[in-house]
DNA sequence: GTACGTTTAAAACGAGTGTTTGAGTTGTGG
DNA sequence: CCACAACTCAAACACTCGTTTTAAACGTAC
């Protein structure tokens, strides 16, 4: 009667939930009127109606809408979190049989490149599914916490524990800090939310995958590789 | 019989809406909810609950939930606006009489002071606003477009020419994006947006202001001024 | 006192919500 | 053929939502 998956994003090896094509469509329609509208302000008529299918069937192959909302997330979380410990590993890697040097910018490498894959890649959500990251971000939606905080709270502590190797002169304090900031900006770049357009036009085309790397990493070393407390805050 | 005030966030000189205590208490009430739940999460009940108030009061004050809405962030912002333009007049006339330089940091501080002088005054809304204002961003409210793009876009415009002047070797399009990345950084700072914590404990003190200024602005600032594309992004 | 504009109170309205039910439809194996 | 799943469908459920309506209380001027 209930085929509902378990909802882990992803216990061990690859447990990867495999969804009906009606659950598919409900997935897909699901994202994208999530992070266009919220979780709240998105009905599931709506959504049903899009991936024209019954509105029951989200009851039946998912089993609420808060859980609906979760496996929306998860598809595209797990795949991209283990592709981001690939890059750490591969980085390690290579640092330690000296093919590689273990500096900021090749941290900061690990986090970009996963998410530049996943923004041109419209099969895994791409832009969207980051826009939609950003949104629970932003809104604390409390049905994600356990889920994510396990698997989320392991990749902080692996990039931590690089930048840290890339910046040995700081404090682990600072570390912390320049992490915050640093991803602060990477994320928020990547998720498109343009601060200074605000429902205006930008002088800066902040769609544009490509661009935004290019404009971004050179900030983010910039900012993670400043002199420590080189100047007072508040003059 | 309708005492619904005319909501533009500021026409001309100081026409500053003066609510009764009742419209008071709701809009206190409705502006710690909205922020900890959303808009559409928040329901009338509850604000007239929490508010101690009747559930008409508001649609009696105000004029519908989404008028409430507007107004919860207009008091707020229009002051806060008026704080960054007086900050930005104060440099320009201290550069234009010798008493100041207009380096990066000191365009920096003319957001940074009136950011944190908002977030330790808790009867301007604190670090509340700042928050709603964050949530405002990345849900894309349609009613603020109208009531926010004149005047914000007003502000980058003074921003963006500050920092053009700071950074003179810098084409208009890179300080574009350096001012993209840095208010990207200051704003969601304040906004208390970590996205290394997300739902754990994270290990920075993301909340305290003048910790997040003394780490930020040296970030900041070391982003903006790098130098003009250092590095190729990928690799 | 009466009259009036202002503010609050309680109840009701219609629409829309997430969810459940139960019957109906399909497809597959014995 | 039948049985038994997997799945879809239309209808209904109980509930909450934003909003409106109606009546009542308040203060002030005449």
């Amino acid at each position: 009667m209930e085929p509902v998956k378990s909802s882990s994003v992803s216990s061990d090896a690859h447990p990867e939930p495999k969804y009906s094509e009606t659950a598919t469509r409900i997935l897909d329609a699901a994202e994208g009127l999530f992070v266009e509208l919220g979780l709240e302000a998105t009905s599931l008529r709506q959504i049903t109606q899009q991936a024209g299918v019954n509105l029951a069937a989200v009851n039946y192959h998912f089993r609420s809408k808060d859980a609906l909302f979760e496996a929306v997330f998860a598809r595209r979380f797990a795949p991209w979190a283990r592709e981001c410990l690939c890059e750490l590993d591969a980085l390690e890697a290579n640092v330690a049989s000296g093919k590689a040097a273990l500096d900021v910018e090749a941290v900061v490498m690990c986090y970009v490149r996963p998410a530049l894959a996943l923004s041109k890649d419209p099969s895994r959500g791409g832009a969207v599914f980051v826009r939609l990251f950003s949104r629970v971000l932003v809104e604390n939606h409390r049905q994600l916490r356990e889920t994510l905080s396990r698997e989320w709270g392991h990749l902080v502590t692996r990039y931590s524990a690089a930048l840290g190797r890339a910046l040995p002169r700081l404090s682990s304090e600072e570390v912390a800090w320049r992490l915050h900031l640093g991803f602060s900006v990477m994320f928020h770049a990547f998720a498109g939310n343009d601060i200074l357009k605000l429902f205006g036009r930008s002088a800066v085309s902040a769609r544009d995958p490509d661009l935004i790397v290019k404009h971004m990493v050179p900030f983010v070393v910039a900012g993670m590789s400043a002199a420590a407390n080189g100047k007072p805050a508040a003059g």
